[in-house]
DNA sequence: TCCGTATAGTCAAGATACTTGACGATAATC
DNA sequence: GATTATCGTCAAGTATCTTGACTATACGGA
């Protein structure tokens, strides 16, 4: 009875919403288990979302609310685990004896560096897998679609439009 | 003061990794976005994730845990929550006394539906916005990509390996 | 100077989406 | 029948994020 309908079973969705999450997802697993081989154990999908919004500089706690497009709880939620880890430190703004400064130790820093080496040998892999000239498109394609995604919300929220250019 | 350190502001990343990730956020946002507006209020990125692996016919539960990468128990609160919704329905298993088929209910297929037609305008909307020829390219990369992914982690641990063209 | 208001960060509580571990019930195998 | 494996459930805990309430500091006037 079900035999026959099993027949007409679908596959997994072939749509762009689909293979970007399929995509994305790959590529964090990789990203963050080369992390953990490279003794990073701390490091997780949600931490790495913030420490891309920390400049090596260090900044204001109040700079990243801003930047990241989550709640100021959660990114204080997530700066004492990554202060608790010793990856960030936060100081005492001298500037303004309300804010706080988050800057990386010294340990950050290390993670940092493998962080961008992991990046790059993934980045090659994914040369060799699909070739350099589908690799470049698919960058293009995916910058011109997030231009176009900021410009199509127009209402500048910030953070999100100055991806590209910038510098 | 702080000024000058600005300059040398990091932009934010724009590797592979990251637009992928963007991309992905993005285009869930604007999905779930349009199914709340459509109506379904109880649409989330998670259920939205295992409802992508439920067949239209209906499906063990345990053929669902094999399809999707998550724990059984994550499955099962998932699935208590889109029962509780009246989105999909369990049923005893006639053929294994401990089975139990998961299916839509007649509401779960209207959300699917308009997920469906969401789904394509969304997709017709980035075609406009980045056009055909790079659209095109992308797929190709993605699924390249995926391809590429599935024989490189050559021990088939099923549900990555399938993903296309198995039946 | 003092006062009102805005800003920076914290504290507390709760929701969601998972995890591991233990368990009962049914099925399959020998 | 006894053993072993599979299917689903129950319970408890963790990570990540949310909203709401609060404190401390800064700033911009009267």
């Amino acid at each position: 009875m079900v035999k026959e309908l099993d027949e007409k079973i679908e596959t997994l969705p072939d749509h762009v919403g689909w293979r970007l999450w399929q995509a994305s997802r790959a590529w964090q697993a990789e990203f963050a288990a080369a992390m953990r081989a490279a003794g990073h154990g701390w490091f997780t999908e949600a931490r790495a979302g913030l420490l891309g919004h920390i400049t090596r500089n260090g900044m204001r706690q109040s700079a990243l609310i801003e930047r990241s497009a989550i709640s100021k709880q959660a990114i204080q939620q997530l700066l004492d685990g990554l202060e608790a880890e010793g990856i960030v430190e936060r100081l005492p703004d001298p500037q303004d004896g309300r804010g706080k400064l988050v800057r990386y130790t010294s340990k950050g820093l290390d993670a940092l560096r493998d962080g961008d080496r992991v990046k790059m040998e993934i980045e090659r892999r994914y040369v060799s897998r699909i070739g350099e000239e589908r690799f470049t498109a698919l960058m293009g394609a995916l910058r011109a679609l997030a231009a176009g995604q900021a410009a199509a919300m127009d209402e500048d929220t910030g953070a999100q439009g100055e991806v590209v250019e910038s510098k």
